[in-house]
DNA sequence: AATGAATGAGAATTCATTCAT
DNA sequence: TATGAATGAATTCTCATTCAT
């Protein structure tokens, strides 16, 4: 269905490039089924043409758009050092950080949403897709070390699903704020979301805490 | 439901309601832009002539169906009773039915991913819709202030950030979960959302309760 | 590739007819890759949609056509009787009615022409083309078996082979005969044709007549 | 090749070759409207620029491949040596080259009825295409002068008549053989069709016998 | 002499919507 | 109330041709 996305090996420069942004806007915008190609050469400032060139199809290109997202966004999450960190206020920076970055880079929201509106049908043709996996993982895994060799966090958690929970509080006010500031009256704003990134912070540092009375959280169930 | 706003307030029963199943099916599968109507009349055994005159066009069978969704969500949101439980219970006790909801109807969340992507601009239109606001808020409104009341629950915890941040928690790892599945290789299945649900609820709990050392969460940036 | 030419069983009268002729026209003057979609619905005085909705694609417009300029053909060939003629004078009328055919309907030659540069992909998958199969054959059959008996014609004559031989000579003069005007002078026109038929008529019987001196042809090779 | 009528007469050798020779190949197999110019390129290894440099635009390019077809197809018939040949062999000998000349070079036969699909607009264009014209008529002419010296065959046929009549043999079941197959089950291969140039062969020849009985053909009509 | 990059003008196909009955 | 038939306006994709170097 696809076409490679390396057909034109020799075309190199800006054109690509500025095709890949106009199209990683584009779907993010507007999602697959609404993203219109000659929206993309329009604001890429090049023909119709040059697109199925460079890029094979409109599948193709969103391809290649989805796997920018996510190129873009590990680019992004290189920068952040916690390593020499306090392990609680680690997690609090990740948190502001991972809250930061989907507030700045809202594309990559709806590209995810897209795509999993897409049951991850592309994500899944990605070469590599692991490879660019988040190193946020990576550090969150170094935290919960560090934090359970200094008998700060409880042992046993797993970073991934730490993770998810992390991702959760930050993707969901982010990607709904539309529905919740009409539904509930929310006033979702940037002032809003910093404390909420605040709150999530802190809830994630109580999450991974020893526990005073009991190193087991009780199963009230 | 009340006088509705549709542009043919004369139709009623079976019939529209059959489509409006329909519409609600295709535009969760497919979101706005790639939903058909053609999909739809199919999928409601009716001719599509009938849509147009049940619902004027493809916007309004779109906001009647959004509506739906929020319609029939509220409605199973009135199940469950939490009033008389302890309230750590309680809290866990909503985690794991909205974890289930979502999980049970997911179309809901497809159809807000939707409407997001369309920045709200339909919700916004839908008359009543704060009336048909969670009944979730109210709950854990009461939840909170028989906790603190109980000594149990810190206070000055805003009900609907806490049902942001619990929605969070459940509504991304349903919503990414086919993104989440192929580059974090996390196997999101039924089994793996409910133990989710579970550590949701234990973060919640201890979000909530109050901390024997300090009463105030310090603020360490 | 093709859709089925039965997706709209619905679909009767005169509107298909139309497309389907108009189609014909198109198709045997301009070949498959220079036929256009548009022409036939401007010829057919239809929109571009109804093609699609009763063909499904220009393949599938195409398959249709290639069927009707058989069952076109087919149904001129069963008008002709020669079943009580003189076996000789059975010959010449046959060669006559078939250049004449190919002389009014010069659609059919251009149809097989266009599809013999496809290699016959679409022929093969129209269903029941054998049983379209021409009544020629089951005429030439009769006449040879009777021209045996009358002790007229030689015996181990293929009906299929005399066939081809036959199509042969009224096919090639109309369907060349735009080059065979400019590169030879050849003067091909209605009156040149008809003569020319004669002659593949007295060709075809000579070569069925039972030889005076030898009753098998003489091998010189 | 006299002075050139193509665009860029400046143009020679080995590239001008290469071109034209894939033009033929690609007008060949595809017509004149499925030809690329992409693929002649490719298949040229040579970049559209070049083409266009050589030839002009597409129609002349065509116009080219054309007229190379009738180079390549006469500059084979030269070969041919019947002069001292019997006559009735000599007939027989010819039928036999045109056969296997049809079928070891098929694109001749594709570009004449591609050029016949056109109305032979382009034939008509090419100088000289009456000096290219077939030795095969010169080598009839002489064939039946001396059978009919000879007392074998009749007198008053036309060269040119015979040439259409021999032609049509060989040409109509190569170039429709795909769909003969497939109608008639006719299993045309290269058996097949050298069987059917001997059986062409002698129709021709006792076309033009001197009959036994009846030096007139009888008309019977 | 040669080509990588670029594009205007189509061409097939789709889809929301309406007409006629 | 109900629908089969029909279409205008896109939308994706292609292709002959040219530009710039």
């Amino acid at each position: 269905m696809t076409k490679s996305e390396t057909a034109h090996p020799r075309h190199a420069g800006a054109t690509r490039r500025r095709i890949l942004d106009a199209a990683l806007g584009e779907f993010s915008t507007h999602g697959f089924d609404g993203a219109r190609v000659d929206r993309v050469a329009a604001s890429a400032e090049v023909s119709k043409p040059m697109i199925y060139s460079y890029f094979g199809d409109k599948d193709a290109l969103y391809k290649a758009a989805l796997k920018e997202a996510y190129v873009q966004i590990r680019a992004g999450e290189r920068e952040i050092a916690t390593e020499h960190m306090d392990p609680e206020e680690a997690i609090r920076k990740l948190v502001r950080f991972t809250m930061e970055h989907f507030v700045q880079k809202p594309w990559f929201i709806t590209m995810l949403n897209t795509e999993n509106l897409r049951k991850g049908e592309t994500v899944r043709e990605i070469e590599n897709v692991v490879e660019i996996q988040s190193t946020l993982i990576a550090q969150l895994r170094n935290i919960l070390e560090r934090g359970a060799a200094a008998g700060q966090f409880r042992t046993g958690i797993d970073p991934a699903e730490l993770y998810v929970m992390m991702a959760s509080l930050c993707f969901f006010p982010v990607s709904n704020r539309h529905t919740l500031r009409v539904v509930f009256e929310v006033p979702i704003d940037a002032a809003w979301l910093t404390r909420q990134a605040e709150e999530a912070g802190e809830m994630l540092v109580r999450y991974l805490r020893i526990d005073p009375g009991s190193e087991t959280p009780k199963q009230t169930n």
